[in-house]
DNA sequence: ACCTGAACACCGTTCAAGT
DNA sequence: ACCTGAACACCGTTCAAGT
């Protein structure tokens, strides 16, 4: 909890008084916050450029919102509430399963500033809340519940978050002598076929090897949970 | 490539001459660069401080090795052959591919403080460009190649970054409001079984979850590259 | 209660200048 | 060739002071 700021005091408005610019509401910081990250993206978020914005001092926003992390896991929260808006569909539990995963790969890289703004602050578990409660009453639906239920969803959402990493990655801004293309094609010839080389230098299809990924997670996790004593994969 | 610093030439290092802190290397540089990150954080490296600790000034630094980036890459291009050593253990390819990507997650954990530097920069391809060389040849061996392949190593190598985004998460550093423990304690009993969200609240065991998720992959991937036509999951 | 101004202790980077 | 000193343009945060 925050320390001393309005934000967690739960007073009422109050009618505009006597201030320069009174009126100025903890969600009006928030709007211009992230409306200031979906635009020039994480690090343009600085107290100064957003008090700018606002029209007030950068001590306004501290004394309203608290400091810089406060006011991150306030955006996080804001967006994480409209993320979760999903309409289910798919017939069986696993489609429904494989789905939501699917829209948490796409919603996270559709908001990719405050994706990585969540990543950069440990709030990506605040951000996927809402759909992970969703996805625990689908395993549920599936019989998976208890200590399988949280293995399953954990592996889900974390396979989630790799392709994430990749996924976000803008190649403009990474140093070329970094990038894969790169790297891949200083392979001698004699260590691997050619055909696997210039194949491992142009970029996965991540939405549909996202896809086929977890469904093997999915099926292998609703296998091992109806025969808990099987031996993994014969 | 960096511009006008003497990383970039070859030339001998030439005898000792008449400068007051002659024969800086550029090795020495990322030598105490290293040793800095190691001991106090990814977020230590900062210009000042490294040059402090090397008795010279910052400017020196950009002399020597460019700007900060590039400081950043020659640390990671230092780790990453090390981290390549590997005695390969395991009697069939699948064995052995799943020991390289338990071998990338373990050694991305002890040295954390170089995976987190290396993700900040978006560098962990070059990080991990060695044995993903290693993984490469055992998949060819288990008869993978091609974009097979590339799928392949990819979704393995995603799977081990999303379980190490969770695992390099220090629980002592993230506010205790975006914890998952206390997300999932206000989840109300009506939703999912308390047996669920209990389940929920304390952390998987990552190293048996990471070893069971990459078997499902893996064991599907071969499956899919041996029986190229086969509908996914029947 | 709400907001400002000034200051503190930092950053990365550049550039002219020294030897 | 190698290194310094000073400066520029930034940061997050705090604190006394104003109305």
């Amino acid at each position: 909890m925050a320390t001393t700021t309005r934000a967690a005091s739960t007073t009422a408005p109050a009618a505009t008084g006597t201030g320069r610019r009174a009126g100025l509401e903890p969600s009006e910081i928030v709007d211009a916050a992230l409306a200031l990250v979906e635009e020039h993206g994480a690090e343009a978020l600085t107290m100064r450029r957003l008090a700018a914005d606002l029209g007030v001092t950068t001590t306004t926003i501290y004394w309203h919102v608290g400091n810089r992390d406060d006011l991150v896991l306030a955006i996080i929260e804001r967006v994480s509430e409209q993320q979760a808006q999903l309409e289910l569909s798919g017939d069986d539990p696993v489609e429904r399963i494989v789905a939501i995963a699917t829209h948490v790969f796409r919603s996270a890289l559709e908001r990719r500033h405050v994706t990585s703004l969540a990543h950069q602050v440990g709030a990506t578990s605040l951000l996927e809340l809402p759909l992970e409660r969703t996805m625990a009453v689908e395993l549920d639906a599936a019989g998976v519940r208890g200590e399988s239920a949280r293995d399953a969803m954990r592996a889900i959402m974390m396979c989630v978050a790799g392709f994430l990493v990749v996924g976000m990655r803008r190649p403009t801004d990474i140093d070329p002598r970094v990038r894969s293309d790169a790297l891949w094609a200083a392979v001698p010839e004699d260590e691997l076929p050619a055909e696997t080389t210039t194949a491992m230098g142009v970029p996965a299809d991540l939405p549909v090897l996202l896809d086929t990924t977890l469904r093997a997670i999915v099926a292998d996790v609703i296998d091992r949970a109806s025969n808990p004593t099987k031996e993994p994969h014969g």
